[in-house]
DNA sequence: TCTTGACCCTGTAGCGGCTACAGGCCCTAG
DNA sequence: CTAGGGCCTGTAGCCGCTACAGGGTCAAGA
């Protein structure tokens, strides 16, 4: 191969920092474009593509959702987008951001709490277990108002 | 039915707060024990049952995997556990919550940086667009040393 | 007695964002 | 000419649920 026009999916692969199948899974859900093919059925990338995938890896990065990228990358590529949509965009995942940071600086303290409760002693009775073995409403909890309460599941993923 | 000894699972649904299927789900994966069943082949649940499902709930509030209660529930099951075992599961557990913190104001000065930086204009030049398709490596990876900067994804659902 | 309608049952498929195969084709170096 | 790497498609799995579809059961009212 190696026509004149074009890089192999391992090659942008590496370049962009994107996993193989993951180029291919950004193809499928319509993130990626549908590349050029080599006469035996190779995809092949150009700069443009490379581009697009660092952006999406560098958005991914900072926890946009691949929605959210799709809105940036739909603003784009109308080459009609404004400084101001984009910002709105930002704000907006900021807020999140920091909305997921309040959660999980509560959770944080509740479990300080608890920690600290709890004797270390080698005892089979501890402060922790009898918290959230606990059958009345937690005190955190007057009657149903604020927000419900995260669910709190896989915070980010690690590796 | 009402039979003496039992409530239905919507019943313990409603008391615990934990939705009929995932009661079900629970018990399809190990975490609830299978209940006795009436006549017709409904569930029914005691107290023990019900302190069970609470303490599940909970926990998951408190944003343990499900693995992680897994660990809790033996250590309590065994009846041998000490409060330094759950101490220590609890403490693993406030030490992540304490990354997953670190990782997302990271986040959040890189993303309040880049919306600093846009001008909120009409123009179609919009530094958050630049920085992100920028191709050079990001400024904040030196050399692929620090830990992997995680791809923060979906923090936490919100309902 | 019959009929609603609320509840319960099992089993399967879907969400997001990938990752990891299986089973095959292609291409180059030795 | 063969060995190995790379590429292809397609499917299944991860987590922690949620939402069906297609049935059985039960209690209250007409």
């Amino acid at each position: 191969m190696k026509q004149k026009n074009g890089l192999s999916i391992g090659e942008s692969s590496k370049q962009s920092g994107v996993n193989i199948e993951t180029i291919r899974y950004y193809e499928k859900i319509g993130v990626m474009p549908v590349p050029e093919r080599s006469l035996s059925g190779y995809r092949l990338y150009g700069a443009g593509h490379l581009k697009r995938l660092s952006f999406v890896r560098r958005s991914r990065r900072l926890g946009f959702s691949l929605d959210e990228i799709r809105d940036l990358l739909r603003l784009v590529d109308g080459d009609a987008y404004t400084c101001a949509q984009v910002r709105k965009l930002t704000l907006d995942h900021l807020a999140e951001i920091r909305r997921k940071i309040a959660d999980l600086k509560r959770l944080e303290r509740v479990m300080a709490e608890m920690a600290a409760q709890c004797s270390g002693d080698r005892v089979p009775e501890c402060a922790v277990i009898d918290a959230l073995f606990d059958t009345r409403p937690p005190a955190a909890e007057p009657s149903g108002r604020q927000p419900p309460m995260p669910t709190a599941t896989s915070v980010m993923r690690r590796r």
